[in-house]
RNA sequence: GUCCCGUUCGUCUAGCGGUCCAGGACAUCGCCCUCUCAAGGCGGAGAUCACGGGUUCAAAUCCCGUACGGGACGCCA
């Protein structure tokens, strides 16, 4: 059996992260079944789809590498044999319309005329008799005449799928089991809408099949949409997918992830700092686990160890910390080449002038504090003070530069690296240990003013490779300036 | 209101009838390492497995209820 698989997003808004891990959970099925994956743009909502919402699911999907091998492509192409994977495009291209015709001609479905608002003040008249809010199928016994009136009158009809009231439609879920849903408890939903385009429930079902879908993997907000499903495919005279429901992610307050959370467009993650590797790794563990609870994966790791059984039926809290550590754990794993690459844009961002750093010594400056970095943002203001004024810390002045002996401490530092032969960190704290010991100091009392003299701060990176990096003027310099502000 | 789904440490989870007075990870606390801060190492605290009934020699694990949470009931997807 071919295993193919899609995600089928609807551009009407960024690509959030929920987005994102479903995209990710059909990727992983698919290449570690050495499937296909599709991307398949599902723009039958013609008020609110946008045409820069594709492209952020263009961007959300290049961000964080869920390569799809069959579907449109930033430039307009399309790649695999099923094109279009537009739904719109689909659309004008009468593909759904076809169907729509067959199931009209055959019993199948039937036209509707009622207007939104007899609808909508149905649904009110049911909500208040307290009962389901749901179509109550009044077009489906229209005599050709009454039809014929209704069109005279230039009303535009929707059509209505014409649901069996008989018997069960049910599915093995591939990650909670057996689901089934009574007949009599669905309704005759509409496939097409007035305008002519299809509905979600109908454009999904002509696509998943015409495209060869094997399982339909995504969030358990469809799970009473698969039934309305899997009673047109059946009308069809098509066998339905197998079909997996995700849970959802919730955010801190239980509730399912929304813009109250923060960010929940994956772009905004980018912008955050963290790296698109640890945002999939932690979203790969949101609802998703190995027998062994594993926590990092290497590259490919993910796509080799996927199974879908060890999907949680359970919704997932989305924990900010956890993808912070994540981060941090992905930063020290990254050589510092490709850090300094990715941390670039940051650094330009915070207005930094690295002016001619060349790039060994911005490298070495980097990774001065390489373990540290929990997030790219964090990285400018780490290195700031190489590249430009120091700027105190009060309470770090306060409390070392006010010590009795921290005047002369600065001045006796200044004075033994203004002479000393070879700046290197070596050299440096050779000369440090040797000037405690000729004062008769801890080290301690000597390596903290210095620390704070050259960096503004009481902590910081391993001081002698520091000072290296920032060399002997500026070292220099530093030391001596901060002997004013000593008492 | 009706239907569907879910419920193990604060959080993500392991667990598929005995090896569980429940294991791992994040967060948290302590100790070690140490020129500071991190990182790392070691350790602690943290879950009457939502609750109540069964079934069984034995249940977190199977069955039935209840509670709570979520979803759906759109010419949104």
């Amino acid at each position: 059996m071919n295993i193919r698989v899609r995600f089928a997003p609807s551009p009407t808004g960024f690509l959030h992260i929920g987005g994102v891990r479903t995209a990710l959970f059909n990727y992983l099925f698919a290449r570690h079944n050495n499937g296909t994956f599709i991307l398949r743009i599902e723009d039958t909502d013609e008020e609110r789809s946008t045409a820069a919402s594709v492209k952020a699911i263009f961007d959300g999907m290049e961000w964080t590498k869920l390569n799809w091998d069959e579907g449109p492509m930033r430039d307009g192409s399309e790649l695999g044999p099923h094109k279009p994977y537009l739904q719109s495009a689909r659309a004008d291209a009468g593909i759904y319309k076809k169907y729509i015709d067959q199931l009209l001609a055959e019993g199948k479905a039937y036209k509707c005329y009622c207007t939104q608002e007899e609808l909508e003040s149905a649904r009110q008249e049911a909500i208040a008799k307290k009962l389901p809010p749901r179509y109550s199928g009044k077009c489906k016994h229209l005599t050709d005449a009454q039809r014929a009136e209704f069109e005279a009158r230039g009303r535009r009809p929707a059509v209505r799928f014409n649901m069996p009231k008989e018997g069960h439609a049910g599915w093995n879920d591939l990650i909670r089991g057996e689901v089934t849903f009574a007949s009599k408890d669905l309704y005759d939903l509409v496939i097409q809408k007035t305008s002519g385009y299809p509905t979600y429930n109908f454009a999904c079902v002509i696509d998943d099949h015409m495209m060869e879908i094997s399982h339909v993997i995504r969030g358990d907000d469809h799970i009473s949409n698969t039934p309305a499903q899997i009673q047109i495919y059946r009308a069809l005279g098509w066998t339905p997918p197998e079909f997996a429901h995700l849970s959802m992610i919730h955010g801190p307050d239980g509730t399912k992830l929304s813009k109250r959370h923060g960010a929940t467009s994956v772009i905004e993650y980018e912008k955050q700092g963290y790296l698109s590797a640890a945002v999939v790794n932690y979203l790969a563990l949101l609802g998703w686990s190995t027998p062994d609870s594993q926590q990092l994966f290497a590259p490919g790791e993910l796509e080799r160890k996927f199974d879908i059984k060890g999907c949680q039926k359970s919704p997932a809290i989305f924990d900010p910390a956890k993808l912070e550590w994540m981060n941090g754990e992905y930063i020290r794993m990254t050589p510092v080449a490709k850090l300094t690459d990715l941390a670039m844009p940051f650094i330009k961002e915070a207005g930094i002038n690295i002016g001619g750093a060349d790039r060994a010594r911005l490298e070495g400056i980097i990774s001065l504090e390489h373990e540290k970095y929990k997030r790219l943002t964090e990285v400018p203001g780490l290195i700031k003070f190489f590249f430009s004024d120091v700027e105190f810390d009060a309470a770090a002045v306060e409390k070392v530069f006010k010590k009795p002996e921290a005047k002369s401490i600065l001045e006796g530092m200044a004075e033994v690296y203004s002479n000393i032969a070879s700046f290197t960190e070596a050299e440096l704290e050779r000369a440090a240990r040797g000037y405690a010991e000729l004062k008769n100091l801890k080290t301690g009392q000597i390596f903290h003013p210095v620390r704070v003299a050259v960096s503004g701060r009481t902590h910081g990176p391993t001081l002698f490779k520091m000072l290296e990096y920032m060399g002997r003027d500026t070292v220099v310099k530093r030391l001596k300036e901060a002997v004013k502000l000593a008492a």
